[in-house]
DNA sequence: AAGCCAGTTGCGAACGATTTGCAACAAGAG
DNA sequence: CTCTTGTTGCAAATCGTTCGCAACTGGCTT
C-alpha cells in the first residue's frame, strides 16, 4: 500500500467518523487530494477527479472541499488574492514560498520564526490562533 | 500642517509625477487615506470620501485604489479571504496581527523574523520579492 | 434482496467583490 | 477660454464560489 493510499484511508475514515457519506465523487476527490503533492485549485481538482467520476460537477467539488476543510482534513490557501488552492492536512504544519514567476509552491518551516511570532503576540497580550506566512519569491540569478 | 496633511501632499505629488490627474474624487480619497490610521475597505473609504464628494461612485473608489496601488503609494491587504483593506504606504514596512474576535488590526515588525525569512529563501536559491505574514490572534485571558 | 429516507448530486441561478464599456464630463496644457 | 484626453457614474459584465431545488443514492432496516 502506497503512502497516498494510506492517506486516502485516513481521510476516508475521518469523514466516515464525522457521519459524512462516502460517495463516488467524494472518494474520487479524497484520492486526488491524497495523491497530490502540489497545491491544486478547485477546477484542477475537478479535472483530476473526472478520471474516476466523469461529469463530477464543480459545485460538488466546492461543497466537498468545504466539508473536508471543516473536518480539518484539508487546508485552503489564498495566495495573493488568487483562486483558492488546497492540500491535504496530513503533513506537519508548514508555511509557503510562492515563485511569482512560475506559481510553484515550496513548503518550509522554521521553529525559530514560530517562536518569535509567539513571543511577539504574547508581548502584546495575545495568543496566536493560527497564522499565515507567505514568501513571494523569485529564483536568484546564479 | 498636520502629519496627515503632509501625507496628503506627498501622495498627491506621487500621483502628479506619475502623470495622473488630480480630480476632486482622487483628492478626497488621498485625504481619507492619509488620515486613516486603521485599515478600511473600499465601501468604507467611499463612505468617508462622501464628506468631500457626495455621490462619489464605488467604481471610482476601486479604480483610484488600483491606480494608487500601482503607484506604490498604498497597500492592499487580503486578510483571510475577506474584502480587501487598504492603508497608505508612508509608514515603514510592517506585518499584521488580526484579532479574530474584533477584526482589529495591530501592526508589528520583527527584524529578526525578516532576517530568518531571507535566510530561508536564500538557502533554497530564491530571493524574496515581498512577503506576507499575518498572525490571527485572540486576547489572552489575563 | 427490497425499501426507505436523509444526505448528496448536478444543474442553473444567485452571490459578493471587483472590473469594465460607454457616453457625459472636467482637469489642466496651450 | 478652448480643446484634448483622462476621468467619472452608471449599469452591465466578470470571476470565484455558494445556493435552491428536484432527482438520485448511500447504506441502515427489514
Amino acid at each position: 500500500m502506497t503512502k497516498a493510499e494510506k492517506r486516502t484511508l485516513r481521510l476516508t475514515d475521518a469523514l466516515r467518523h464525522a457521519g459524512v457519506r462516502i460517495t463516488r465523487q467524494r472518494a474520487a476527490l479524497l484520492d486526488v487530494l491524497a495523491e497530490a503533492d502540489d497545491h491544486p485549485d478547485a477546477p484542477e481538482l475537478q479535472r483530476r477527479a473526472e478520471a474516476q467520476v466523469p461529469g463530477i460537477s464543480l459545485s460538488t467539488v466546492y461543497r466537498t472541499l468545504t466539508a473536508l476543510e471543516e473536518q480539518g482534513v484539508i487546508l485552503r490557501h489564498m495566495f495573493g488574492g488568487a483562486p483558492a488552492r488546497f492540500e491535504h492536512a496530513e503533513t506537519a504544519h508548514h508555511d509557503h514560498m510562492i515563485d511569482i514567476d512560475t506559481g510553484e509552491v515550496v513548503e518550509f518551516c522554521s521553529d525559530r520564526i514560530e517562536q518569535l511570532q509567539a513571543d511577539i503576540a504574547a508581548e502584546l497580550g495575545y495568543e496566536i490562533v493560527h497564522h499565515r506566512m507567505e514568501l513571494y519569491v523569485r529564483k536568484r540569478p546564479s
